[in-house]
DNA sequence: GCGTATCCACCGTCCGGGTAGTATAGTAAT
DNA sequence: ATTACTATACTACCCGGACGGTGGATACGC
């Protein structure tokens, strides 16, 4: 058995709980049992809360940002690729996993420094698609709407019908095509 | 003195502690001594907790609400009115002030059915935003880049510039602007 | 116009339960 | 011998909530 994704299970029953039962059930005991593993193999792996919550931020930006990396090569299409790459993966893989919002609360809780890698990518990302071959606006808008529809579930403020969702998307995708139309030289 | 503006006092304590040193420092001792009140005070206030994150919720709400009402009233045209307030009120009231996320994030950590009465308010907005003499998709989306601004900056994944910022207002008000002109009729 | 009863807004303390983290002793596999 | 744990016990602390006050204002009876 591969040992060490032991430590990625501890990382899956951590936002688990975060996810179903709120931060405050986020307790060693309670994730160590999740986890089916002891209070002490728990702490083996993470030395403190802190360093654990630091693991679930840890995981979900490289998930992340595999999976946006992953999207943009595969696009043929060299002009709005990471702005289409930003879209496609935050609506279909990491809007509609509750557990990638775990995260983000644990950290905000427990202390806001460890969100930072989740800021370095953003800083990165934010950077490619203002550097996209679309106007950067347009695009900046596009990266917003997303984040909107993410993170307004979150908070279970999004209050809209399930039918209008798949429309907004389908509209963010033609507006991004429209976009490559009238091309922005690229500014590096 | 108005001597019921003390929960209002309390309210404020409270979303003070939450912004500046998180949800783990929601302590009823800790609200009461930023009150400057005794604990025992507090409790009288706010009989339990969660009365008081849910008084928090509320008072944010009706806030949000008496904001976005008077910029429709105050709106002279009719086409759009609401996803102009929306708009607006969002970008400059609610966005720049950054007590209104405490809310959000106690009531998420302490109870999430507390954050009931800003459902309520969303699920209004959405549907006065879905019929208010524009595209209703594309309204729906002006709605979403906003609360995208305002909820990737509670979570410090915003990372974008200030100068940014103001043409990302601009290019939403403009486009705002141009879906006036081509109006869809009213469906009620 | 004076005593008194009630109520309001608030204070200070105490207690039971729970939690992070430490310690320790042991096990099984490599 | 080291790694990767299990199991249990213990400490030191903290927090929510209950409870029993208290001074001052207001209302009521006579």
């Amino acid at each position: 058995m591969a040992r060490h994704s032991r430590k990625i299970e501890i990382l899956d029953a951590a936002s688990r709980i975060v996810s179903q039962q709120g931060i405050f059930n986020l307790t060693l005991e309670a994730v160590a049992k999740e986890a089916g593993i002891s209070k002490g193999g728990l702490l083996y792996h993470f030395k403190t809360k802190e360093a654990l919550v630091s693991g679930m931020v840890k995981h979900l930006t490289d998930n992340y940002r595999e999976k946006i990396e992953a999207h943009v090569e595969a696009d043929p299409e060299e002009i709005g690729r990471w702005t289409r790459a930003f879209l496609n993966v935050t609506f279909n893989h990491v809007y509609p996993n509750k557990d990638w919002n775990a995260g983000l609360l644990a950290a905000k809780a427990v202390n806001p420094a460890l969100l930072k890698p989740l800021h370095d990518a953003y800083k990165d990302w934010q950077h490619k698609i203002e550097n996209d071959g679309l106007d950067p606006t347009d695009a900046t808008l596009i990266r917003l709407s997303t984040d909107g529809i993410w993170l307004s579930e979150l908070f279970d403020v999004y209050q809209i019908e399930e039918e209008k969702k798949e429309q907004v998307y389908k509209r963010l995708s033609e507006w991004l095509h429209a976009l490559q139309k009238k091309e922005v030289p690229f500014s590096e």
